[in-house]
DNA sequence: GCAGAGGCATAGGGACAGCCTATGGGTTCA
DNA sequence: TGAACCCATAGGCTGTCCCTATGCCTCTGC
């Protein structure tokens, strides 16, 4: 379902909290970069469309309304994430110079490295960085090939020739729709669970080779052929909640959904689905400059 | 400073989801109520922003590329905000008819309420609700009089009249920026606190009075008068994180900042800072219906 | 009491973005 | 071989958004 278009345009809401910071919608506007009428236009825009006063103007500035304060306060967090989704994209760009190549899992890329580039960049702004995605084997062929100065990874074990240090962990977890009938009993076994249809991602990511790996390690030799394949984690979630099956997923990926229960995590017996995220980096090269302090920063928010 | 305009439009990423899920950019185009060719566009002109190839066209459909995962699971986040900003928003419009009125002081509604009626719409879809904010007195009276079916408030006590249930606990948090003198030390006597200027919200806020109320437990008569009063907390926090002082706010406003390290916490002494959440209706009319839901669901959460 | 500064709203005009329909080219499947 | 499905391109139009210019209001200082 799409997003209701009132949100789709965060402009507003963007000058809105500026508005709070800075007093006036005139300083706000300069701050954009746009026209005092321009701003004043988009806020009452805003206004209109929340259909409640936001903003007390007088002559000589303007304050926000109780209900201007709660939609700043509702807005902030969606600029938030806006913003750690801008600081993603601009390590993707791979086509300008670089000083830091990463090469990351795509559970570490997705959900722990946008905080971390953004505290980067409080700790050295002109570092410019590149991401690059892709499971661990390929992330060590980076590392080990110096087409990276870090890695991170989420495989049990450090490849040859690296030198590794946790930073994260991670938990495989599986998860139905709250109508579900797992949900109920919020248990079920390895074996039963290795048998039923799952929605997840294509072969080879690296999620669904630690579900099959675990299953494995417990003496589970088949599992049965996917319900579905998508091709993002967000896809997955969504046919989960809308009941086509039962899917494994990364804690991180679901613990909002699990909070907001509308997705069921179910307990497998006897299967150990926690796994180590780890730095990696050349053996005998320690890290040096914005690797080192990417490095101090993942390794603080474990 | 403003949100780089690559991420302020969320129809693009919002269609990149849609494309995740279904499988082509055509279905994902229907799903939004825009053209085939509309789409195409948007996301084309996305991935020029992005700098990076998103999506695998084929003849039969359209997959994400690993680049396209790594957008789509940074965006998920931001889209889920801005539906809880549109969930807010939603129950501010006090003009049509509504089976569920709340009044709720400003902690609550910020960070509470928005993950609550979303759930709430799960449970009961057609439930209109309209929320009122306010400091807890306002909330006692809206809900003494009848003009509202269910309060949240954030005071010491339950008003005479009303019946409450602890739904939640906040704390408030002493916090400056990391460059501040206090933030080696990170921990300071609420003597010091009190007579130090800091960085609040008008007079009157729940917040504030929490503050002062905190110190005059301790046997600390009076505070220093504000460094400078702002009309939002996201204000406030951008004040301190800017170095100009230190702040107290609700912990659930600083959570992420904390762990960003863009603000530090300083423990203050001899000083409780606890408090708690409760929903409250009036003595002897237990709530049913869609307040009874929300209550369920609220009491949940804690 | 008066002038000036700061602040917001309105008006008018122009540029650009976005959307739609129509169409073409490609692949898969019966 | 034709039908179905999917994506890209072309052309044309509408509407949004932004800017400059201007007016009105309030507060302040002389």
């Amino acid at each position: 379902m799409p997003l209701p278009s009132r949100v789709t345009d965060l402009t507003g809401f963007d000058l809105l909290l500026s508005v709070a910071e800075l007093g006036s919608i005139g300083r706000a506007a300069a701050a954009h970069g746009m026209s005092q009428p321009s701003a004043s236009e988009r806020l009452r825009t805003l206004e209109a469309r929340a259909g409640v006063t936001l903003l007390e103007r007088t002559s000589r500035g303007a304050r926000l309304t109780t209900a201007g304060q709660l939609v700043a306060g509702w807005a902030a967090p969606v600029l938030a994430r806006a913003a750690d989704l801008d600081a993603g994209m601009t390590s993707l760009r791979a086509d300008r110079q670089s000083q830091l190549r990463i090469a990351a899992s795509l559970t570490v890329a997705e959900y722990l490295l946008p905080t971390w580039l953004i505290a980067l960049r409080t700790v050295s702004p002109d570092t410019a960085t590149v991401l690059t995605a892709g499971n661990s084997v390929h992330v060590a062929e980076q590392v080990l090939a110096h087409k990276a100065d870090l890695g991170f990874i989420e495989s049990t074990d450090v490849p040859a020739g690296l030198t590794g240090r946790v930073v994260a962990t991670d938990e495989l977890v599986l998860v139905v729709a709250p109508g579900h009938p797992w949900a109920k009993r919020r248990r079920v076994t390895a074996v039963r669970a290795a048998a039923t249809p799952l929605v997840s991602r294509e072969p080879g990511s690296g999620t669904r080779q630690a579900w099959e790996h675990a299953l494995t390690s417990a003496g589970i030799s088949s599992s049965a052929e996917p319900l579905l394949e998508m091709s993002s984690t967000t896809a997955i979630k969504a046919a989960a909640t809308g009941g086509i099956g039962p899917a494994v997923l990364s804690m991180h990926a679901v613990e909002a959904d699990l909070a907001t229960r509308t997705l069921v995590r179910v307990e497998v017996s006897d299967l150990d689905l926690h796994r180590a995220l780890r730095a990696v980096w050349p053996a005998g090269r320690t890290p040096r400059g914005p690797a080192s302090d990417l490095l101090t920063i993942a390794t603080r928010r474990s």
